[in-house]
DNA sequence: CCTTGTGTGGTAAACCTCTACCACACTCGT
DNA sequence: ACGAGTGTGGTAGAGGTTTACCACACAAGG
């Protein structure tokens, strides 16, 4: 969970939650809940950022950052919502792991289906 | 996408916008531009129920009406967003829909999370 | 004891999203 | 040309969500 992760960075660094948010431009007392799951991961894409890089992420470890916070939100991560291939990949996802049929050729299906959408459509990400 | 299936349907019906709404009870403005993309499809389920109830559909097929209407709004559907399951196989599914390492090993590996987390978890759904 | 530092509860306000209402434009039959 | 029927634009307001502020509780050190 995004909370977890952020709690367990900040302490990584040793800093007190009112330091941490100072730092990063945060109010305490919501961040306090944030990171108890009380209240959301914050929305704003660019209040993301600045906690990725004040936290070092790149690359992979980022992506997944902002895919937890998204998650939480139970909301789509903004470049997968804008990508047209997982707008169609997503459904066979759903149905898949729902688990109505989840066979071994179910998800090869899957695998195909999102292999053969990356493969025809090279606007990926 | 969802609005234009959910226009499609109507059309289907024969019926006009305005006494679509009557028998289902939105108002016609509001849906002139949710069919045409311009508003977001209802959040609200019970709203999307009886949409579905008056198509007629169920199983599968309302199933994956609620994806649509869900993954227009960019959010998750409410029961995948519930299940622990799906939580943890959706950012699997994201890393490798993203291509970074859309190998044929990268989707196998998936496909065996979702099979993984299934069996382990009877919770599923 | 006081003080200082830390986290948290409660709440009001800013903010945003979605809906409902009203008026308008266009078409088609009469 | 008029009327009814159909869809759409604009907009205000309801409703919900997210943030910011203030005050409090608790602990440790002096």
């Amino acid at each position: 969970m995004f909370n977890e992760t952020v709690k367990s960075l900040r302490i990584q660094k040793r800093l007190t939650l009112r330091d941490f948010c100072e730092q990063v431009g945060l109010d305490p007392s919501n961040w306090s809940k944030v990171e108890r799951g009380v209240n959301p991961p914050p929305g704003d894409v660019g209040v993301l950022d600045r906690l990725a890089e004040f936290f070092g992420l790149s690359g992979e470890e980022k992506l997944s950052f902002m895919d937890a916070a998204a998650l939480q939100r139970k909301e789509i991560p903004p470049d997968v919502a804008d990508s047209a291939i997982l707008q169609k990949a997503l459904p066979a996802f759903f149905r898949a792991a729902r688990g109505h049929e989840l066979t071994e050729s179910e998800l090869k299906g899957l695998a195909d289906d999102i292999r053969k959408l990356h493969t025809a459509d090279p606007t990926s990400r």
